[in-house]
DNA sequence: TACCAGGATGTTG
DNA sequence: CAACATCATGGT
């Protein structure tokens, strides 16, 4: 059992309740608390478990348990639940808004459920363009059972993503027979291959400004500005990132402040200014308000 | 039945 | 440069 102390603000429960949003999910499992998640690591797929009593308990089920493994294991974890950000810094943000002061208030201690692999969100974002969420997550379901790395456990299965290669190696129709459009796919395509040639990777985007990364994102064609931002905030920890389009942001802010209609672009864009710095954050926790 | 879903792109006016 | 059509399918 490996241990994995928690910051000032930290709230597990509402990670469970985050990562419970939808039964179809298929990247992680969670069972009495524990949240069961397998990640690729050269080649090798690990399993590893978490739960909660005061501090993260991690266990690692795969057979091997070197400390790199077990390295990688709290880094991921780390990433994936954002532990590292100064959230009072978010909160006093918050306090020039009412609203959001009040989310903040409500789900206090909520992180960033984060995508710590690049890849993954810029596929998961691209399947969900367009369509409503159910539909993406059972379009992901079948992409990840067809082609995704399955890990046994006890008789039973965890998947991983499909890599790069895996996707680059497919074509259109392999897509279309799991009922994604032609669009979809060949936008799919296009990520897989940046990464599977070795154009795009996490590690260089590192060294790249918010503009540039922005900008090499938006580049390849199926990635706009929603798609980028998004993936900003969830692998790359741009907490400042805003993707303005997303209809689900307008949905819950036109609940939370209670407008008649749903805000325009130019209006989100307004009111996100006093978000300024923390506008990923503030789409998050207005992501979570609609889990009611 | 028409319209909307966690958009992006290409074309038109 | 803004407005529209298109994509594919599921839900309401």
């Amino acid at each position: 059992m490996i241990e994995l102390s928690t910051p000032t603000a930290f709230n597990f429960e509402q990670i469970l309740r985050f990562l419970s949003r939808n039964e179809k999910e298929c990247l992680h499992t969670i069972k009495n608390k524990e949240i069961f998640k397998v990640i690729s690591f050269e080649y090798s797929l690990i399993l590893f478990s978490i739960s909660y009593d005061s501090h993260l308990q991690i266990s690692i089920h795969s057979e091997n348990q070197d400390q790199k493994i077990i390295e990688i294991v709290k880094n991921y974890v780390s990433d994936w639940f954002d532990l590292k950000a100064n959230l009072h810094l978010f909160y006093e943000t918050a306090q020039n808004d009412k609203v959001l002061a009040l989310l903040c208030q409500k789900f206090y201690g909520l992180r960033m459920i984060g995508m710590p692999d690049l890849f993954e969100s810029l596929v998961w974002s691209i399947i969900g363009q367009q369509i409503n969420l159910n539909f993406a997550y059972s379009l992901k379901e079948k992409l990840v059972q067809n082609f995704g790395q399955k890990h046994f456990n006890n008789n039973e299965a965890f998947y991983a993503l499909p890599t790069p290669e895996r996707l680059a190696s497919l074509n259109l129709e392999d897509f279309q027979h799991l009922q994604f459009s032609k669009s979809k796919a060949q936008y799919i395509l296009n990520v897989s291959r940046e990464f599977a040639e070795g154009n795009l990777s996490q590690e260089t985007l590192k060294k790249l400004t918010f503009e540039e990364v922005k900008e090499k994102l938006v580049k390849i064609k199926g990635v706009g500005n929603w798609t980028a931002n998004y993936s900003m905030m969830k692998s790359l920890k741009n907490y400042d990132a805003f993707p303005v389009e997303d209809v689900g942001l307008h949905n819950a802010v036109k609940t939370q402040y209670g407008l008649i209609a749903k805000p325009t672009i130019s209006e989100l864009n307004q009111m996100s200014e006093k978000w300024k710095g923390w506008r990923g954050y503030a789409t998050f926790y207005l992501w979570h308000s609609l889990l009611g």
